[in-house]
RNA sequence: GCCCCCAUCGUCUAUCGGUUAGGACACCACUCUUUCAAGGUGGAGAGGGGAGUUCGAUUCUCCCUGGGGGCACCA
């Protein structure tokens, strides 16, 4: 038989992590087993859910590179069959009419608080009520609800990643499956979904397990195969409690949004609650899916840990073929405004007036992709480059530049005259760089610092030469002029604020 | 309160009765080095407590404790 597991959102929210990983898991198994993926929205709380929401769990899927066979299909679709479940149920006894009062109901519910069990106790009263009782107040038109009457005995189950587990169906309340307005409740409508869909495996979270003997009872009842059920363990925030908005970030738009890279997401994803038993951490969506078992799955809750997240981040970062992280960058610089804007007016133009020789972008990315752990990072470290006029970082001058002013000056100025008749090859550039240092009788250090300022505005960088040769002959030297001509200028320069000389 | 699930470094985890309890993130050194990363080397850091089974328990059983989840005419 083919696997055939389902992803059963509720569009009540964003697709948050936990969400995320129940249906990478679900994913990984059907893409290994070559099984069914379906894609279900459970949209029957009408007032907390929303095509909004909807979209961006879709989104999510997408995004995190999670394709779906079938659907999505709409839980809301399928309420004539939830009712005609609910309907052979009744007929077959294992349902019954239940004409409580919102008094008695919530009696009953006090009387079950204060012995610490269930009651039973509107069954007791369906079951008194003679069937001329029953048709009568079905002709005066009372409303009824019709609840699952739970069979004695145990229901238990070999569950995926917990083993056997087993409920006393004492413990388990007689269900409402369908409301007095007539709509089904959820366990109801879950069972004849998966029964509709022909559902083998019902991976999900651990916050369903108690939900679990009451399905498979549901699904006895109704005469169906019970399929396979596996409970995922939930994932908690930092401090260990249920992950909530709280914690910051928990949708997984929210990562996107930050730079963070899908492969790494759906990598870092994997990895809470299951591991492919050996130490490897960074692996490919494919290499996942190659690795990935149930049995391996742990049965224990794990913390989200946005560390080793953004360590993973980077790790896929460095890996990743620059044409390939191009795209993101380049369209993260236009949004910044510091490409044009593509196809905008200013693209040709603009391009050739500030940049007579256009930065060497791939290069750039492939300078900074080991210095960074999120494209956002990346970016912010990318922004120099394209700058004409460089904001001076008064961290960076204090350390490089104002310890000496005059001598730095000196240096610089050296410098500018060296470069400026130096080939513009790495070889000959750093030969005329620590020639200079050797001349002046200091490490090359103190000419690479303050040179470093003067080319980026800051103290730290790809190595100076990557950088001589990245930026180019005009834009260096232009830098350097204007680093002279700051430094004599005599401006301060190391105040916070707006940095911005011109 | 009742039911269910869970329990190894701060965090993610390996271990399927016998290990100096291994790896990764983070942290701290050192190293490489023109800075920052990346990399390399090293360090610190764990079996919640108590019984039992066993020649031997992190591992199996039970109890306690702790944490989580669930107890709706929500999903």
């Amino acid at each position: 038989m083919t696997l055939r597991a389902r992803f059963a959102p509720s569009p009540t929210g964003y697709l948050h992590v936990g969400g995320a990983r129940t249906a990478l898991f679900n994913w990984l198994l059907v893409r290994k087993e070559g099984g069914v993926f379906v894609l279900r929205i459970e949209d029957t709380d009408r007032e907390r859910s929303s095509e909004e929401h909807t979209r961006a769990i879709l989104h999510g899927l997408e995004w995190l590179g999670m394709d779906w066979d079938e659907g999505p299909f709409f839980q809301s679709q399928g309420l004539e069959r939830h009712k005609a479940h609910a309907l052979q149920l009744l007929d077959s006894g294992s349902a019954y009419r239940d004409f409580s009062t919102p008094e008695e109901a919530a009696r009953d519910r006090e009387e079950e608080v204060a012995a610490g069990g269930r009651s039973r106790r509107a069954r007791q009263r369906a079951d008194a009520m003679s069937p001329e009782e029953v048709a009568a107040r079905m002709e005066a038109g009372a409303p009824f609800a019709v609840r699952f009457r739970v069979p004695d005995g145990e229901t238990a189950w070999e569950d995926g990643v917990h083993g056997e587990v087993r409920f006393r169906n004492q413990e388990i309340d007689d269900l409402v499956i369908l409301r007095s307005d007539g709509t089904p409740t959820y366990n109801l409508a879950v069972v004849s979904d998966d029964v509709d869909m022909k559902i083998t495996l019902v991976l999900r979270g651990d916050d369903h397990l108690s939900n679990t003997p009451k399905q498979i009872l549901l699904y006895e009842a109704l005469g169906r195969p019970v399929p396979a059920f596996a409970h995922v363990p939930l994932i908690l925030g930092p401090d260990g409690r249920r992950l909530s908005k709280r914690h910051g970030a928990m949708a997984v738009g929210d990562y996107e949004k930050q730079g963070i890279l899908p492969e790494a997401m759906f990598n870092f994803l994997a990895f809470l609650g299951w591991s492919p038993g050996d130490d490897r951490e960074v692996f490919a969506r494919q290499e996942l899916v190659e690795a990935f078992s149930l049995e391996r799955v742990l049965r224990k809750s794990a913390i989200f840990d946005l560390e080793k997240l953004r360590w993973l981040n980077g790790q896929h970062l460095m890996r990743m073929p620059t044409e390939e992280l191009l795209p993101k960058v380049e369209a993260r610089l236009r949004e910044e405004g510091v490409l044009p804007a593509k196809g905008g007016p200013a693209e040709g133009a603009a391009a050739a007036a500030t940049d007579p020789v256009p930065l060497d972008l791939p290069t750039l990315v492939e300078l900074l992709k080991p210095r960074s752990r999120t494209v956002e990072e990346l970016v912010a470290q990318a922004r120099p480059y394209f700058l004409d006029e460089l904001a001076y970082d008064p961290d960076a001058v204090r350390k490089h530049w104002l310890k000496d002013r005059q001598e730095t000056l000196g240096r610089l100025e050296n410098l500018l005259e060296r470069l400026s008749a130096a080939e513009w090859t790495p070889e000959a550039l750093e030969g005329a760089v620590r020639g200079l240092a050797e001349e002046m009788g200091v490490g090359a250090g103190k000419v690479i610092h303050p040179l470093r300022v003067a080319l980026t505005g800051v103290a730290a960088s790809p190595g100076i030469f990557d950088l001589l040769m990245l930026l180019g002959r005009a834009r260096s030297l232009q830098r350097l002029q204007r680093a002279v001509a700051v430094l004599r200028s005599g401006k301060p320069l190391d105040f916070r604020g707006d940095e911005t000389l011109s």
